[in-house]
RNA sequence: GGAGAGAUGGCUGAGUGGUUGAAAGCGGCGGUCUUGAAAACCGUUGAGUCCUUUCGGGCUCCGGGGGUUCGAAUCCCUCUCUCUCCGCCA
């Protein structure tokens, strides 16, 4: 969510730069509800105030043993204005907060205005594209006799599931091992386990709700509403909701295991094949809370761990600077990784990296104590895969495939796999 | 699933209708003392928000929501969560 004070001091500015994304802020609609808001704010806080100090009166008369019938009658009548003033105010209120709730961040002056994702700006290359002497065949073809079962998953659930068997199921599993590995021991996050349902407040904090309801798989309980996690940025991030954390506890490093869960609404007839676009699939993500002033080092520095992961598979990727247009509801500045698919001949998004800023934060009410002013101040967070490990499953694949259609393991993932270094039927 | 007890400021914890935004302690900050530190002592210390150029003033908040009342942390209803015991269970 925006600071509404920067909204209120220069709407036209903030309307502007909300447009380079391609969204609209309805300037003259804000600043009806803005004045309706003000008025009602101080006309119900003069009523308060006046209600309170007759009360204070009545209790003053009885202490000194007083007759109160006569001043009662008169604060009777301030009832009913009050409490329509109330009413009137909060409806207010209300529309004002899901109008702020909608507006997506401001972009960084450093993204790149674009107006789709082909304004998207690489901002660097690692390693040449994988050269195959023969026709590369795609992860699905390389992974269906190996046991990448898409059938037996559309009988258990349906379109995009998979069922991974044998040496894949291990080979994924050996993915998420080696890259929690990398994160603690090397670049110093801590592991965490959080829960993979969360509720309304979590997904609101983290800007997926109200906004892209229909992206999330939503679980019904009596009155309540819970959702499957879209990614545990959601669960992670969360942990700091309405929590004021002391600065030298900062900057708290998260990296975390989860499965994500997508309905992916929007993206009926893309990559229906194979497990580039499942409803579920297994993502390590790694999570900044830091101060303010050290959050664009921050999303440096995270983007460079989740770099590392692919080097340290020698998968070539390159990173692009997401422009306005592409970027994510929250964000104010993203880099994708994107990792080279021979059967495709292109870079695939295989990881996202953000920088939030305070826009979570202030959804979530997450601060710091700053010991300058011994005042709470929103800290920053951030978010990026490291990395979605069913992609990196399939970047792999399909980079180690050889002529016979065999797959030679990553030599960093060798001892993750007992050794293997080649998977055959 | 059954029975009971709770939820108060950064933390622990008092407070059952009228200056209580809230005692006390811890922690934090400032100071005295000290060569320095510790200890001791003194002072200070909740959050959000609105109005105001400043000074300052107001409002809201004692798990969430609703109600009673001139007035609610305190009474009533409801939901959520936590703890204890019993049952069941990976």
């Amino acid at each position: 969510m925006l600071d509404p004070k920067l909204i209120r001091q220069d709407a036209e500015t903030v309307s502007k730069k909300i447009a380079t994304r391609g969204a609209a802020l309805d300037v003259a609609r804000f600043q009806l509800l803005e004045d309706q808001r003000k008025t009602l704010q101080i006309k119900l806080q003069e009523l308060q105030n006046e209600r309170n100090n007759h009360a204070k009166m009545v209790g003053q008369a009885k202490a000194k043993g007083q007759n109160v019938d006569e001043l009662l009658q008169q604060v009777k009548k301030m009832g009913d204005t009050l409490k329509d003033t109330e009413e009137k105010f909060n409806q207010v209120q209300t529309e004002l907060n899901q109008f702020l709730a909608m507006i997506p961040n401001i972009p960084h002056e450093s993204v790149p205005i674009g107006k789709s994702e082909k304004d998207n700006k690489v901002i660097r290359t690692w390693r040449e594209p994988t050269k195959l002497n023969f026709t590369p065949k795609d992860h699905v073809d390389l992974g269906a006799p190996l046991g990448m079962d898409f059938a037996a998953a559309a009988k258990i659930s349906g379109a995009r599931f998979v069922v991974l068997r044998n040496q894949l199921a291990k080979l994924q599993r050996a993915l998420v091992q080696f890259m929690i590995d990398v994160h603690t021991r090397e670049h110093g996050y801590q592991e965490i386990y959080v829960p993979f349902i969360a509720n309304a407040d979590s997904l609101f904090g983290t800007g997926q709700l109200p906004k892209f309801k229909e992206d999330l798989f939503a679980i019904k309980r009596d009155e309540s509403e819970w959702y499957l996690i879209p990614t545990s940025e959601v669960s992670v991030t969360n942990i700091v909701r309405d929590e004021i954390i002391e600065a030298d506890q900062l900057p708290l490093k998260f990296v975390c295991h989860s499965p994500c869960f997508r309905s992916e609404a929007g993206s009926y007839g893309k990559d229906t094949r194979g497990m580039i676009r499942n409803h579920q699939f297994e993502k390590v993500e790694l999570v900044h809370i830091v101060h303010p002033e050290k959050s664009y080092d921050a999303l440096e520095e995270l983007t460079s761990h989740a770099e590392k992961i692919l080097q340290l598979l020698e998968l070539p990727y390159r990173v692009m600077a997401l422009c306005t247009a592409d970027l994510g509801f929250a964000a104010a500045k993203t880099y994708d990784l994107e990792v080279w698919l021979p059967s495709q001949n292109c870079y695939r998004e295989i990881s996202s990296c953000s920088n939030t800023e305070n826009f979570q934060a202030r959804r979530m009410q997450a601060r710091f104590r700053d010991p300058k002013t011994g005042k709470p101040e929103l800290v920053h967070t951030l978010n990026g895969s490291g990395l979605a490990v069913g992609r990196t499953l399939v970047a792999i694949l399909e980079n180690y495939q050889d002529e016979k259609a065999e797959i030679h393991i990553p030599k960093v993932l060798q001892p993750y796999m007992n050794g293997l270094t080649v998977i055959k039927p």
